[in-house]
DNA sequence: AAAGCCCGGATTGTTGACAATCCCGCGAGT
DNA sequence: ACTCGCGGGATTGTCAACAATCCGGGCTTT
């Protein structure tokens, strides 16, 4: 048999997946109390395997436990959602540069290509933020698997992006980003394909510091409460 | 009682950190399957909260693990860890500058107590390099939790720097390097005193990418074998 | 009346046994 | 002789019961 590639998939992992995509979608609230034996019925699961998945995702930060007195889904508070823009700000325009630098040309397409898309998607759906937030995710997953740095990726994709897309169904881009964000895509990409990586990191830094700083404003007008 | 402080550390946490400091000491090497009913009779716990462990230990990276085949330490290759250095250059280089600007005044007095400790005993002990790397590990830790970035703290603190030590004993920091490296810690503190971010950051991304810089020679020099 | 204490109930942490899966050495076939 | 397939054995994944610990309501006390 030449089926190398999914081995099995364990109840640890099931367990570990229905809770983060729960996380994620807001299913689990942030500062939720959540009792295993609630789990367990829910996601038909027995304690062992849920014990290991609460394991793996309190070690990556979205859950919080203390001994003995339960688990909650993790809150961050304002400032701390904050400090996560700064950390994707360098992370992700080094992911940018490194992207550059190791792309192959035929990844380089599917990026444009997937852009076309989102912009088709765009277009199509007036307002409708979702399919934006999940074009945005895919261009940057793209290009953190594109730097061929193992341990980045690991960092970017297991924790970053699940801990940000847990607060961004909340804010749900704001009307007039989508085009700009897309805008600013493509001339990432393009400095890409130029082999840039200087240009690729200062402008990936730069649309990671407007993402933040229309989060800042959205906080100060109040719009988003945590 | 007023002891609010140290709850109870549970049967998983303790497996949690021996397991953590038995691959960072190399007691477990990199690359070793080791299989579950071993390292219960090695640490005398019981499979369920290792398991939780070993979850947790998988989810930072420090240990890879394939279904129904066992699980081992990860092994990084020589790129990889050179990687490693580049995504420490810049999380370091923003630690470093949200430290200048949101230290304590005590704290940066406490922080050049420990560089003047770190002094007398690299001069005490000729070429013991060991004290020299639990002293850059202390200086590291310092200015990290000095970010008050909760999550930047956590990954260098809880990710990064693990995977670092893990490979450290191995090159025992090369001869020269102690007195070198203290400069760069005095000169990045003295940023810090003067409250100027931007500089303390620039000179420990300096300190970062000569460490890298020293290794990869290392490496081509084939000193280092991984 | 407000604060502190204590106890019962529920929840978490832990254990040992059971079932499913993979690795390794052996034999057969080419 | 080398490759391929196949059990036996060991190891991992899973389960359900046991023990330890924390939370909330009622009572006493000042």
């Amino acid at each position: 048999m030449l089926d190398t590639a999914p081995q099995t998939y364990t109840r640890a992992d099931e367990a570990f997946d229905c809770l983060q995509t729960a996380i994620v979608k807001g299913d689990l609230a942030p500062g939720d109390k959540i009792g295993e034996l609630d789990l367990c019925s829910r996601f038909d699961l027995t304690r062992g395997p849920l014990r290991e998945a609460l394991g793996r995702l309190e070690s990556r930060g979205l859950l919080v436990r203390r001994p003995h007195a339960g688990v909650r889904v993790v809150s961050l508070s304002t400032t701390e959602l904050v400090e996560l823009y700064r950390i994707r700000e360098i992370m992700e325009g080094l992911a940018a540069r490194q992207a550059a630098e190791r792309m192959t040309d035929q990844e380089i397409a599917d990026l444009q290509a997937t852009l076309d898309a989102h912009e088709t998607m765009i277009d199509e759906a007036h307002g409708q933020a979702y399919y934006q937030a999940e074009g945005d995710y895919d261009f940057h997953h793209r290009i953190a698997t594109g730097s061929r740095n193992t341990k980045l990726a690991q960092m970017l994709l297991g924790d970053l992006y699940y801990m940000v897309r847990m607060y961004r169904y909340r804010l749900s881009t704001s009307a007039g980003r989508p085009h700009r964000a897309l805008g600013e895509h493509r001339r990432i990409v393009e400095a890409i394909a130029q082999r840039d990586g200087e240009l690729a990191e200062f402008l990936m830094k730069r649309h990671i510091n407007a993402a933040r700083e229309n989060i800042e404003k959205k906080i100060q007008e109040g719009v988003l409460t945590i």
